[in-house]
DNA sequence: ACGAAATAGTTGTATACACAACTATTGCAG
DNA sequence: CTGCAATAGTTGTGTATACAACTATTTCGT
């Protein structure tokens, strides 16, 4: 078992426990990243995109604009425009402009994006168990305590 | 107060507490890193270059080699040779080639560098403030579970 | 002593985030 | 109706991460 002190291999101690907190989501969320950014590897798309296609499925068959698409997304200064663009190139979304409101884009996702994500989910059990360390008691602990955090 | 389904719009409910925490933690560590690059920018430093100084610091007056200032970081995949250099060129640090094995590059934090981390210090209250929303107990609580997750 | 393997760091290319400036379209006050 | 403000999206520049190929140096087996 890793301490967050042993990952960082920190030389002094923590000034108190929220700075080890602070330092520890940071650390445990690029962790997570990274196992979520290699499984999709194999599918040539990123945690972004990934994120993106999501959440025009949640969507679906409703279009999204873009900046409903943004403020869905985990990260909001994050460029919907772009993503969005990569993910046409690649078949699994199409933007259209809105016929109401010359000024919005509508994005809807495709067949081709739908099946990727089946498939993806299809296989989703080893990255399932990377979180399943913790019981499900400790899970709601740690939303409780994230979501009071970020008051 | 925002819970997780909230902060992101979530349309439908999560599959399952788990899978809840996942995105929570990596939405949570979004907004504290942002919130950490805000404090940081008036000083014109980001939190990666803010880390790596703060790691010299902790060694000096002892340089460090490179690879021992990425197994430090909390993003190993970064990239410690451009960070250093950025550093190097606002006068933060210095490098210089070590003369018992000439594939090393030894770093050391300079005056420059110690006194902005001080004055940094010095103006921390309000960053402090942002995580002290919770508890004591439950940052240990926390620091616990983040810790098991990634066994 | 020689050459392969290991170590330390550098560099190139693709992706994404941060921020700001920019275009195009729509809505609204007067 | 006109023009200004608000809205929706696009684009440019700088920073950082992800991964892999690369150079230089040292170590070690034989």
């Amino acid at each position: 078992m890793a301490s967050i002190e042993e990952e960082i291999k920190q030389q002094k101690k923590f000034d108190n426990e929220h700075q080890k907190a602070a330092v520890n989501l940071m650390f445990t969320s690029n962790w997570l990243y990274n196992s979520n950014a290699s499984r999709l590897k194999k599918h040539d798309i990123t945690p972004e995109q990934f994120n993106v296609l999501r959440i025009l499925r949640g969507s679906y068959p409703k279009p999204l604009m873009l900046g409903e698409i943004t403020c869905r997304m985990l990260d909001k200064s994050s460029n919907a425009t772009r993503l969005v663009e990569k993910l046409r190139q690649k078949g699994y979304v199409e933007r259209e402009q809105c016929e109401t409101n010359r000024r919005q884009v509508d994005i809807v996702i495709t067949e081709k994006g739908l099946s990727l994500l089946t498939k993806i989910d299809n296989e989703a059990e080893e990255w399932n168990n990377s979180i399943k360390t913790i019981t499900k008691a400790e899970a709601q602990e740690l939303n409780r305590i994230l979501d009071k955090l970020r008051r």
